[in-house]
DNA sequence: TGAAATTATGTCGGAACACGATATAATTAG
DNA sequence: CTAATTATATCGTGTTCCGACATAATTTCA
């Protein structure tokens, strides 16, 4: 009866929700960090590099496994957020060939403002987000029941 | 004895690993995108206007909306997509303003295919994130707890 | 009814960003 | 000590987004 009966067309509305979400919770960031004065991009870079050990200094190779990005898209990342005043590239006296970035004053003191925000979005709302991932693994086990 | 010991800061370490298995997924996907001749960005569209009950056609208002994106994002977003033959743009013969736009065949069969593989990893993986929001929402409580 | 406000879509220039290909320097392996 | 590997950087190109502005259709309401 239904046109289209795949499992994976059925489960489409709850896929498309959980996107939805996840994706508006992406433009609250947009949202938050360009009233910031930098770039959504920008922001994780700053939360990859403080989230590794106190002051560390993260590698590039790190940052673009972090951010999920080819080496060279990280050098240009970092490269702008040097240029933004966000963090500062050092060169790695163990091996110098590797680069060490590290948030500057200015860089920490906004992902602090920043983090904050973006924890209480997340402690208000990101229970939608669960929600619509539970929904989609409940139509997980309908889809196969009904085609079962 | 914490070099910063705000909530944000103690939280972060969390709050970026949720960071990275949401990146990691949309990774994926623009890879598996990238693999079937289209951009993750044009799969999502796809995948907005397949949800609304079927054939419906959706306005650019309401792609934008679900995109969230600007309005005239999403007309260029959909410009793109009719040129790769993805979707066709009708005119709503009951408000001359509006567009109406609809999967074609070829839009149809790929959001398929594609759903049908991002649905698979998300089955397998999913957790990760689900996990990550739980450890976050942990974070929460723990923290409060200490400097409570 | 008919001018003004609103709504919906479209156009254009500019900037951010990512990627592939390529290059260079430092380190490691054999 | 040369060859292979690793780490970072540069450059050209394409995609995508946005703000500002433009146009057309609909609605409001005096």
């Amino acid at each position: 009866m239904l046109k289209h009966c795949s499992i994976a067309m059925s489960r489409l509305p709850d896929l498309a929700e959980l996107r939805f979400q996840i994706r508006k919770f992406a433009g609250f960031s947009e949202a938050t960090c360009e009233a910031a004065g930098l770039s959504a991009q920008h922001y994780q870079l700053l939360q990859v590099i403080a989230a590794i050990s106190e002051g560390q200094g993260a590698s590039i190779s790190y940052l673009a496994e972090r951010m999920v990005l080819r080496h060279n898209s990280a050098v240009e990342l970092v490269d702008r957020a040097v240029r933004a005043g966000l963090v500062k590239r050092t060169s790695d006296q163990d091996d110098l060939r590797r680069s060490l970035v590290r948030l500057t004053v200015q860089g920490a003191e906004l992902l602090e403002r920043l983090a904050t925000v973006h924890l209480a979005e997340l402690d208000a709302e990101g229970h939608h987000i669960v929600n619509a991932m539970q929904r989609l693994h409940a139509s997980k086990v309908s889809a196969i029941k009904e085609t079962g």
